[in-house]
RNA sequence: GGCGCCAUCGUCUAGCCUGGUCCAGGACACAAGCUUUUCAAGCUUGGUACAGGGGUUCAAAUCCCCUUGGCGCCA
């Protein structure tokens, strides 16, 4: 770790989407580094492609990144730090290079600059644009131009953090595009300008910006900046192995947050995504994660995310959790909004184990919030339980059930007694399993002792009763 | 097409740098069993992987080369 070196790292996100989950694993892995070696984490806002960005997703950039808790030491809340509020400082740098001739016009139109493609292709050469208009711009140019910087010829190394030492050949690169106009950077451009004037030491990055690397560094070297220190981080993928991308659907961080997967969960199962701790540990807090965390340890190889591992992660998350939390944090996820929180907190208490995601509550739990319940007669019976024997059952539980006062209805209570009436059965689900379709409505719940406490004395009768009349 | 990156169970991965302890370990998922009034949880058990081919070496998942494949970048 460079001990004299202040490290300071960044992601910059375009707001023409919502906060993806790549960009998120991205921005987590950033922050990891940050907040272990004491630096600070730099947000800012791609947002040059004014076309495509739109505030609505800065906003869910931001919201998501807040919900994850992962926070930034500096960012848009101060001027300077969304590239479109940056105009001033690019138009100067776009203008010396021009004026310096490092950098100039070109007005090949885009049929031409394919043509030239075409050819490259068929003869089997690197695809890339030499520009005959440095020298002679035409004398009325048919389109606008846009403007180039010619590298020179040489090769490129730099050391990834995670991959080792890279080279690239910058005579492939040909004339690279720099600039839409003298006050609209192209991306690399723009990158290496804001890196260098934000001061940002370590860059670290998904895989698919390898490439990039080499021009940006190129551009650094012209302008004189010093070149940070790189690290590119392997891919999300989707199930088919390649880049997740918009059309793969589900992978907004807020499509996360609606399913109720918890933030240390999500953040526990990204940190997962190309980085492991050595042993076989998995489940992490997030000061572990940043106690842990190191760029060494990162894979090189791409990652398909799996919901499986994060639907257990997630449980395990929601298993631990304090119940006064958890259920504030079920809250939202049950349709009604005036419910007591006091009987919220007993019905989350008995569904905790078996919930994977937050959102399933509204279904586990329904039964303990509705006084109509849709089942089958047929689910009240016991394995090949007679119709006889069931009526027997639904009324010996009203009976036992309705001899116990109010008071006394409590679970040690209910237990001693129908467990004495259940081993009288021999088989206990005889007198379980009615029971507990005749309070849930659902072949898979928590103990029907426990059911019953919950719904208290008056419905648990008044389901029994419902019950009975069914047959 | 050029260039670049990558390659261990279905998936996430340990091991690779510093060859032997690896006929490859863990986790998820799956299957079976235990527990049991259901489900879940928990516990136990099981199956499945070093992409292929050449080297180097007494010895290679580990080092080198090639091939193949995947992915990415390039308008």
């Amino acid at each position: 770790m460079p001990k004299n070196k202040t490290i300071r790292v960044r992601i910059a996100p375009s707001p023409t989407g919502p906060l993806h989950i790549g960009t998120a694993r991205t921005a987590l892995f950033n922050w990891l580094y940050a907040r272990k070696h004491g630096g600070s984490f730099v947000l800012r806002i791609e947002d040059t492609d004014l076309e495509r960005s739109d505030p609505k997703y800065e906003k869910d950039i931001i919201e998501n990144l807040k919900w994850l808790g992962i926070d930034w030491d500096e960012g848009i809340e101060q001027k300077g730090y969304r590239q479109s509020e940056r105009i001033d400082t690019y138009t100067t740098y776009i203008k010396m290079l021009l004026k310096k001739k490092k950098a100039f016009y070109c007005f090949h139109s885009q049929d031409e600059l394919e043509q030239e493609k075409q050819e490259q292709f068929k003869k089997k050469l690197a695809p890339r644009h030499l520009c005959d208009h440095s020298e002679n711009p035409p004398k009325s140019p048919a389109e606008k131009g846009i403007i180039r910087f010619r590298p020179p010829e040489k090769k490129i190394q730099f050391k990834d953090l995670i991959r080792g030492d890279i080279e690239f050949d910058t005579a492939l690169l040909g004339d690279m595009s720099i600039a839409r106009n003298e006050s609209t950077p192209l991306y690399n451009l723009a990158v290496a300008i804001d890196d260098f004037e934000m001061n940002i030491s370590h860059v670290i990055r998904g895989e698919d910006h390898i490439s990039n690397t080499p021009k940006q560094i190129l551009i650094q070297e012209e302008l004189g900046f010093p070149r940070p220190e790189y690290a590119h981080l392997p891919l999300i993928l989707g199930e088919d192995r390649s880049k997740l991308s918009k059309r793969h659907g589900t992978l907004s961080i807020s499509w996360y947050q609606d399913q109720g997967y918890l933030p240390e969960a999500m953040i526990n199962f990204m940190a997962l995504l190309g980085w492991n701790p050595g042993d076989e540990r998995e489940l992490f807090t997030r000061d572990e994660l940043i106690n842990e965390f190191s760029l060494e340890r990162v894979q090189k190889g791409g990652a398909i995310f799996n919901l499986d591992k994060l639907d257990w992660i997630n449980g395990n998350y929601i298993r631990n959790m304090d119940l006064e939390k958890l259920t504030e944090r079920c809250m939202p996820f049950l349709k009604d909004e005036n419910l007591d929180k006091e009987y919220v907190k007993k019905v989350v208490a008995l569904e905790q184990e078996r919930m994977k995601k937050l959102s399933e509550i509204g279904e586990l739990a329904d039964f303990f919030f509705t006084d109509v319940l849709e089942y089958d007669k047929e689910l009240l019976r016991w394995k090949d339980m007679k119709d006889e024997e069931l009526s027997e059952i639904l009324n010996k539980l009203e009976n036992v059930l309705s001899g116990i006062d109010e008071k006394d209805f409590t679970k040690e209570n209910l237990q001693k007694i129908l467990m004495a009436e259940a081993e009288k059965l021999g088989d206990k689900g005889r007198l379980f399993w009615p029971l507990r379709v005749a309070l849930s409505g659902k072949k898979a719940s928590p103990d029907p002792i426990d059911i019953a406490v919950v719904l208290g004395r008056k419905r648990v009768l008044k389901r029994i009763k419902e019950a009975r009349n069914r047959k």
